[in-house]
DNA sequence: ATGTTTCTGAACACTGTGTTCGGTTATAAA
DNA sequence: TTTATAACCGAACACAGTGTTCAGAAACAT
């Protein structure tokens, strides 16, 4: 199945509308964005917008997608060490800072994250420190992650993204390797 | 200075509005929650909502009032130990529990905790590991209350206050220390 | 050149916010 | 018990934003 060409007019409105959005939200963040906004500066018609996305945050899911999927890739390929998840969060402080999304993405990449630590997380922990959910762990895990990152954009990143990452794992490393190992 | 005495219907009117808030954000989260909503349960007039909050923040942050004050009596107490920051977090995670604010309340429990955590950090860290920002430590600390405290409610207290406290520590309190003494 | 898809923009119904004001009622205090 | 006043009511208003619809114009692929 020869994938189809994508009119010109799709991929320019689309476009348009997610760089609108990009500016916006750089100039005044995410929450005081409207629909009108995005579409005035985009000079797209009303109807146009709803023709392509929902609502605001499925425009701004669309734009969010590439980073997801890169980080989907990552996971699956042969150098990532499935011992330690460790090794993923200094690709994520370079990914986030080059994609510049913003905090607002944050919430999904939480969300993915999530995700991700309770899988291995699960099978890391002996039986006897069930008496610590594993859920609250990775949830813990992933909080803090997304809190340095948040800190990180809000000072619009005053060290590198390997220093940022040093930091992470000298915070969070050793109180979850204990709980792990044998509480 | 004799208190001045409160007009009854204004005291009424206030608990009316508090009320109904707190019983809507129990039944649909506060995000969905509209001062139409609240004055129809309450049963209190447009203008009057007005007259007495500003907005719907105003209003649940109004309820969140005596839970500040307890804290910060507390910290003015004589029987807290200023060396030890972690001493606050139990007495936290019961006051929150009792006030059943949701998570709507713990950005404001957030920006006191982050506040008072650098106070303290600042004086507690050696020169030589200001290379790691007190602000970023700071924040790092609150978050990971916070985000600890947010799985607790979502789960619906599922543990006590006394063992998420125990965890907390251990979670946190390796990671800051050593980077507090000299990483 | 032609048939199809997309874009336009104005109109519409809707929900919610915050203000104003004349009239009513509850309250505190004499 | 009266009385001045402070609080409440509610309807009306202006405003901003959302999401839908539809007929006509423009851009597109072939």
């Amino acid at each position: 199945m020869p994938k189809q060409k994508i009119d010109r007019r799709v991929e320019r409105t689309r476009q348009l509308l997610q760089n609108a959005l990009s500016e916006l939200i750089l100039e005044k963040g995410y929450e005081k964005v409207t629909v009108q906004d995005v579409i005035d500066r985009a000079n797209v018609g009303r109807s146009t917008f709803y023709a392509h996305f929902e609502s605001l945050e499925q425009l701004l899911l669309s734009g969010f997608e590439p980073l997801r999927a890169q980080f989907e890739d990552f996971l699956s390929g042969a150098e990532f060490d499935h011992e330690s998840p460790w090794a993923l969060s200094l690709t994520m402080f370079q990914q986030v800072q080059k994609q510049q999304g913003g905090y607002i993405t944050l919430t999904h990449v939480q969300k993915f994250l999530y995700g991700y630590l309770l899988d291995h997380l699960k099978m890391g922990m002996t039986k006897r420190n069930k008496n610590v959910p594993p859920e609250l762990l990775a949830h813990y895990v992933a909080s803090s992650f997304i809190a340095l990152m948040t800190w990180w954009i809000d000072n619009e990143y005053p060290l590198s993204a390997e220093k940022m990452n040093e930091i992470y794992r000298q915070l969070v490393e050793p109180g979850t390797m204990a709980i792990m190992m044998g509480g």
